[in-house]
RNA sequence: GGGCCCUUAGCUCAGUUGGUUAGAGCACGCCUCUGAUAAGGGCGAGGUCCGUGGUUCGAGUCCACGAGGGCCCA
């Protein structure tokens, strides 16, 4: 006996029984157990950050993250899944800084790093329990009892060990540069963090005037979007190969490039002469402010190629402390550097007239104090892309600063060979967004100016300068002359700040440079840090690298994807991971980004709730290819379980309901599948085309070319085969019809079990613990236990599916013949006609003839092919004249129409050419040329499509119409039973009182009538007490019937 | 300004190497079937296949330009 499955089932329920009894036995541990001496198969966890809670998105990836690894479980792969924490980087500290109140580094170090690190390391786990119980709920198997975690200071040790040998390899740099930078966390952003940040902004357009030093009146046009950066400026630019003119217009005269006059200039002005760049290059002009001394020569125009005449005036002014070309340029022309900001972005106190101001809040008063000096020529405002702080929203600035960087434009072609190494999927990624980004690598500006991160082990000496790169604990305490206990020792600052090393070339101090490093080295480096290499665990570190699978959303292409890459291929010359699914975002239900500020956020827990695990997770591997946009709601969920999940659990609800009534057991012998009838032959065969497909796709990591196919499949399971075999079952006889019908049935449920298994984990292991562990002491106590399931191929016939496909056509198309003639399907009809394309489709369905007319209720059925049953339609064949005639195409088929459909049909039945006249010109098409398309005549319920031809007799006959009445005498009984609640198996006693006509059909049918209801004897008259009953009226004739229980 | 992707029915999505009248599911209306079913079947309504131009006998499909959206880069 199998266990009774109640028909109306509760998936969320059922969901957190199966997940208590994974818990209770502990099945994850057994999976992995069971395959720890099989093959390595590699999976890397993205740590996330357990400082906020997870979202639709993080459930999105959770779900792709465990697919494939369980999957590779049940092929016989050992999959350890390691789970990770990212727990440094400026977003935890923001975050705790929002709690405290702060608003910048000042108030930090007046609260004090070690309070304000320690808070930050709190607020790391704050939302670890939500992380886990999501990740639990919707079956992501992976280990949380054993993270790797990025604060731990075996992991920091790593990265340090990681960033030694880059030392060595003379890959970390220390320089000045203009770095984007916010001035709101103090700190320079690298170029991945700078992606995540990018915002259409309305800034200050101006077109400023430079008055020639030796030329009064004259002056260079400048355009430019920051009047902040002007009192930094040192040099104006021009392109050597770009005209400029000189025009005057209100008794001023201007310098600009003539392309750009009309755009640049308002009003009538007049051109005095064109002037070549060259001409103009050395020319001296006024500061604009001199707020700070300069003793060198500067202020002069000067000729780069950068510059453009795309708007603007086509001069362009240069502050090399705020812009990377400006400060390249200034180094080869010796400009002085103005920084006239300071850290937290205002003004010094030397730019007095704004000192103290943030810069960006001084621009209209720097346009004011133009305007009022004359210098001004235009103001406005400009809407371009501009970057801001990805976490505090400030915008950033460009900003001349010293900071240490990875020089990873030196291995920039390795990585490029790298990545072609590596899968995409989808494909595009690899060489267009992440190959593009690669080919314009920037080094990885590395240092971080705060204080919770991995510090940068950097040591100078105060005395000489000389700088070392620590690279493990070891060495720490051994250039410290002392050591530290496990208590003691923290990897973080303040701690290690505190640390003074001896100089090993001049005995002097040695003290830690301030900076720690960016967060995405610390989740770049998980491929070693996890295992706390190369200090330990040496083997498990080279079995588990590097990863045969990784998965994130698209956003991770310059974060994760790119660290990892970076990292592995400087340390390696390898890429740490072989495929990579990249996941398209998760939009709601009108397309739009979910945001807060939207509020169009849905909570994952929302549809866990109410539709659970199995319904989500389908719904995000069905509803599109993974790596698009998503859309997502409650109600699109919703409709899987209707869909799909409903689907198959009815079709499971079914067999075991049966196969309790039958006594089944699975070891029962059943015929071999070659006796079977077709239909079971039929239904094996796309099983086990269906596991070839399924397999396929999972290798080929398709989870949609996996999953839809699936659900192709059940869908004709329940709706064809069940339905088709539902008289196999119900039968009382134990024959071996029946016996085949259950073991085809049985077996398509634990094949769908199994295939599901990685899917759908929960409705899987409940099919599969029911059909399987109960009844089998052989067979594991998990479908997760289990093999994955391998194509018979024998049992797949490809014929025996067309043909089915066939007929199931040519059915519907009956159907609808039917439904034309008002002829409801209960009614029998006499005969069905049917028009098929070839001679060989018409002995197919002969084959399957006996499904067609129980499909369609007909007594007999016929082929039709003679003209007077049918009218002929006649066309030439585009597919062949097309490429034959060209232009000529539309006129043959004109012509051909034209002529007498019968004599052309004639001609092609007997392999004649014909021959039509087109502009005077004669065209002999060959019979296979034309195609003839035959239309039942006038009078008969027909449906057509494609070439096929349906038609059904309309006439009825007297005993026709009494054994369509029969049939609802049946249905009203069945309803009736329904109705009473009896059991599917109790027999009855029927009574009826009935009109003479219905009488007559009780006794006519009686036979019938009693085998379809369970009735052991039809009794005409009054029904005694205690009967269900009820009075009908069945096309016109007036009935009563009452039940009785046997 | 540049790169990558997307745009097909009210919604979610398919549409093979270019080929006859562009499909499915959901939702809607009518009909029907039903002792597994919350389902199934049929019919109907619902389409400027984002637009324009080009190649071709023929374009949802190929090419060019443009529009809208998303992500990214500068």
């Amino acid at each position: 006996m199998f266990k009774e499955v109640p028909t109306k089932v509760d998936f969320v329920k059922l969901e957190k029984e199966i997940l208590s009894f994974w818990q209770k036995k502990r099945i994850f541990k057994k999976s992995l157990e069971l395959r720890k001496d099989a093959p390595r198969w590699v999976f890397y966890e993205g740590p996330p950050t357990a400082n906020g809670l997870p979202h639709v998105g993080h459930a999105l990836t959770r779900v792709f993250k465990d697919l494939f690894p369980r999957y590779r479980t049940m092929k016989g792969y050992y999959v350890l899944r390691k789970g990770g924490w990212d727990t440094h980087g400026l977003p935890v500290e923001l975050e705790v800084e929002k709690e405290l109140g702060f608003s910048g580094k000042p108030a930090i170090e007046e609260y004090g790093v070690a309070e304000f690190n320690q808070r930050c390391r709190e607020s790391v786990f704050r939302y670890v329990n939500e992380w886990r119980e999501m990740s639990e709920r919707v079956a992501f198997w992976i280990d949380m009892d054993d993270p790797y975690i990025t604060l731990k200071n075996e992991y920091i040790e790593s990265v340090w060990w990681i960033l030694q040998r880059f030392w060595e390899m003379g890959l970390l740099y220390e320089d000045y540069k203009v770095v984007p930078y916010c001035p709101r966390c103090g700190t320079p952003l690298s170029s991945h963090e700078l992606a995540q940040g990018y915002a259409t902004a309305e800034d200050p357009s101006v077109y400023v005037k430079f008055p020639l030093r030796d030329e009064p009146g004259t002056y260079f046009l400048v355009w430019t979007t920051t009047p902040w950066t002007l009192p930094g400026n040192v040099a104006l630019a021009v392109h050597p190969d770009i005209e400029y003119t000189l025009v005057e217009q209100d008794g001023e005269r201007l310098i600009l490039a003539q392309e750009l006059l009309d755009e640049a200039l308002v009003g009538d002005y007049e051109v005095v002469k064109n002037l070549r760049a060259k001409g103009l290059v050395g020319k001296h002009y006024s500061p604009l402010y001199t707020f700070l001394p300069v003793d060198i020569d500067y202020c002069y125009l000067l000729a780069a190629d950068f510059v453009t005449t795309e708007e603007g005036t086509g001069i362009v002014h240069m502050a090399p402390a705020f812009g990377e070309v400006d400060l390249e340029v200034g180094r080869e022309y010796d400009l002085p550097i103005l920084q006239t900001v300071d850290p937290q972005g205002r003004f010094i106190p030397q730019v007095n007239p704004w000192a103290g101001v943030f810069v960006k809040d001084a621009d209209p008063s720097i346009i004011e104090d133009l305007e009022r000096r004359g210098l001004m020529y235009r103001s406005g405002t400009y809407r371009h892309t501009y970057p801001f702080c990805w976490r505090c929203e400030t915008p950033l600035l460009y900003y001349a600063k010293s900071t240490w960087f990875i020089k990873t434009t030196e291995r920039k072609e390795d990585l490029l060979v790298n990545n072609q190494k590596i899968n995409w999927y989808p494909a595009h990624i690899k060489d267009g967004r992440f190959g593009n980004w690669l080919e314009s690598n920037v080094d990885w500006a590395l240092g971080r100016d705060r204080y919770w991160g991995t510090p940068l082990p950097i040591w100078r000496c105060e005395s000489c300068g000389h700088q070392l790169l620590v690279g493990s604990i070891a060495e720490l305490e051994e250039r410290a002359g002392r050591s530290w206990s496990l208590e003691e020792l923290d990897l973080h600052r303040p701690f290690v700040d505190s640390i003074l090393l001896l100089c090993p070339q001049c005995e002097g101090k040695m003290r830690r440079v301030p900076e720690v490093i960016d967060a995405w080295f610390d989740s770049g480096s998980m491929p070693v840090g996890q295992w706390h290499y190369p200090f330990e665990n040496e083997e498990i570190f080279r079995e588990q690298f590097p990863a045969d699978f990784i998965c994130e959303a698209v956003d991770q292409t310059r974060g994760w994807f790119y660290s990892l890459h970076a990292i592995s291929t400087l340390l390696f010359n390898e890429p740490s991971y072989k495929n990579v699914i990249v996941l398209g975002l998760v939009v709601d239900a009108q397309e739009r980004k979910m945001s807060k500020s939207l509020g169009n956020v849905v909570d994952p827990w929302d549809v866990l709730r109410a539709h659970g695990a199995d319904a989500m997770r389908w719904y995000f591997y069905t509803a599109g290819p993974a790596g698009s946009e998503r859309r997502f709601s409650v109600e699109l969920v919703g409709e899987v379980v209707r869909k799909f999940l409903l689907t198959l659990w009815n079709t499971y609800a079914f067999f075991v309901i049966y196969a309790n009534i039958d006594n089944y057991h699975p070891k029962i012998p059943a015929l071999a599948v070659a006796q079977r009838p077709a239909l079971d032959r039929w239904i094996l065969s796309e099983l086990n085309s269906l596991v070839g497909k399924v397999d396929k796709a999972l290798d080929n990591f398709d989870a949609t070319g996996a999953a839809r196919p699936i659900q192709e499949f059940v869908e004709l399971l329940s709706n064809w085969y069940v339905r088709r075999s539902r008289r196999r079952f119900w039968r009382s006889e134990q024959d071996e019809d029946k016996a085949a019908a259950y073991a085809t049935l049985y077996e398509c449920l634990t094949t769908l079990s199994k295939l599901l298994a990685p899917f759908t984990p929960f409705l899987a292991e409940e099919i599969y613990r029911n059909l399987v562990s109960s009844v089998d002491e052989e067979a594991s106590e998990s479908v997760h236990l289990s093999d994955f399931p391998q194509p018979d191929k024998g049992l797949i016939d490809a014929k025996l599916m067309a043909d089915t496909a066939l007929m199931m056509r040519l059915v519907s198309l009956g159907h609808a013949a039917r439904n034309k003639a008002g002829l409801k399907v209960r009614q029998p009809l006499a005969k069905l006609l049917l028009k098929v394309r070839t001679p060989e489709e018409r002995d197919v369905i002969e084959g399957l003839a006996d499904q067609v007319l129980e499909e369609l209720n007909v007594k007999s059925l016929a082929f039709v092919e003679e003209p007077d049953l049918v009218e002929y339609q006649i066309e030439p064949d585009p597919r062949l004249l097309g490429p034959k005639y060209g232009a000529l195409y539309p006129k043959i088929k004109e012509a051909l129409t034209s002529l007498d459909t019968y004599s052309v049909v004639e001609k092609v039945r007997s392999g004649e050419e014909v021959e039509v006249t087109v502009e005077g010109q004669k065209v002999n098409l060959l019979p296979e040329e034309v195609k003839i398309e035959a239309l039942p005549r006038e009078g008969l319920a027909v449906a057509e499509e494609g070439g096929y031809l349906v038609g059904v007799t309309t006439t009825l006959t007297e005993e026709l119409r009494r054994e369509g009445l029969a049939r609802e005498v049946v249905r009203r009984i069945q309803t009736l039973r329904k109705e009473a609640d009896y059991k599917i198996e109790d027999t009855i006693v029927t009574y009826f009182e009935a009109h003479p006509i219905l009488a007559q059909v009780m006794e006519e049918h009686g036979e019938y009538i009693k085998r379809e209801t369970l009735s052991t004897v039809l009794v005409q008259g009054g029904a005694p007490p205690g009967c269900a009953t009820k009075s009908y009226s069945i096309e016109g004739y007036g009935m009563t019937l009452a039940l009785k229980q046997c």
